[in-house]
DNA sequence: AACTAAAATGTTATAGTATTACATTATCTC
DNA sequence: GAGATAATGTAATACTATAACATTTTAGTT
């Protein structure tokens, strides 16, 4: 799969994604069941962070009963598995672009187009582990959102702003 | 005032950060009304995080009338003032400990005794900034919240183990 | 195929978090 | 004190998440 803020075949994305993690369910041995691939795939829709509840709407549009406790049951799961991931400051789901290699998240999010991106930096970790060290506590996962413009928004930013 | 997990004389500091509070609403020209400073000073009551509706509660023992729109208001205004910050991953609001100095946060978080810790670290900033850089994404604020265990529980856990 | 244990899903109810909209009161400026 | 603005009061509702228990499905065994 794909990262949000390059251009991409999205269909293709999504397919490879939820191809894959049929694969790491098969490995660890877990159920990908009907339910579960379908609502994996709903998150995988686009790159956009989607909420439990905006899920349930889709979901009762399909075969499926849709009920709180079947969306978050289902997404307990994925996370568990390290399929998705949670963004607290959104309430909201995503895919994760690594699965597989369990890690914890960074994530840059654009206020405009409100797509996430997955970032992979092995000094944000050395920081945070080294910031961690001097205050004598002991890390056992962070999480780091990070807010701004992605780099199609600037632009259209820039656009908007030339031709007003 | 002083940080969670030092050991201090927390009713002064308390009080030293209601005084601040007070002082820089004078000098933003904002009321410190009795509502937000006692809203405040019970925010302040800890180093825990505290939930708006855990406020509520304790609203409700005072003189103020106390429905969630007093509280989330309240809160707004101080977290527009950068006189409290929101934990996301909490859903609960802990005092800043540097005021004034308007800032994204970091904190370090201990799942045990579940207090929390503003840290400043100038590399994280350092770090942040570059990654965005490399993404060719405008960073406008960002949040990292560290999970583990403080030095006292830290401490605690291992007499626990060597004890039992 | 039938039996069983475990896992997954269905269903109802409720808890916890946050906002909208409008009324009233307090404060500031003139 | 009148008028404008800011702050607070009040009622209703929207959004997010979990608990508890019933039923169905699946995998492994006989």
């Amino acid at each position: 799969m794909e990262k949000a803020f390059s251009h991409h075949n999205h269909q293709k994305c999504q397919t490879s994604a939820v191809a894959q993690a049929r694969s790491l369910c098969e490995k660890e041995g877990v159920r990908f069941t009907k339910l579960r691939e379908h609502v994996f795939a709903l998150i995988w829709q686009s790159h956009k962070p989607i909420t439990a509840y905006q899920l349930l709407d889709q979901i009762k549009d399909g075969d499926f009963s849709a009920t709180p406790p079947t969306v978050y049951r289902t997404l307990d799961f994925l996370l568990e598995q390290g399929l998705i991931h949670r963004i607290n400051s959104l309430n909201a789901f995503i895919g994760c672009c690594q699965p597989g290699n369990r890690h914890t998240g960074t994530f840059i999010i654009c206020e405009e187009c409100e797509q996430a991106e997955e970032v992979t930096n092995e000094d944000i970790n050395k920081v945070i582990k080294s910031v961690s060290a001097q205050h004598h506590f002991e890390m056992k996962r962070y999480v780091t959102e990070i807010y701004g413009l992605c780099p199609q928004c600037q632009a259209n930013a820039a656009h908007q702003g030339a031709s007003a």
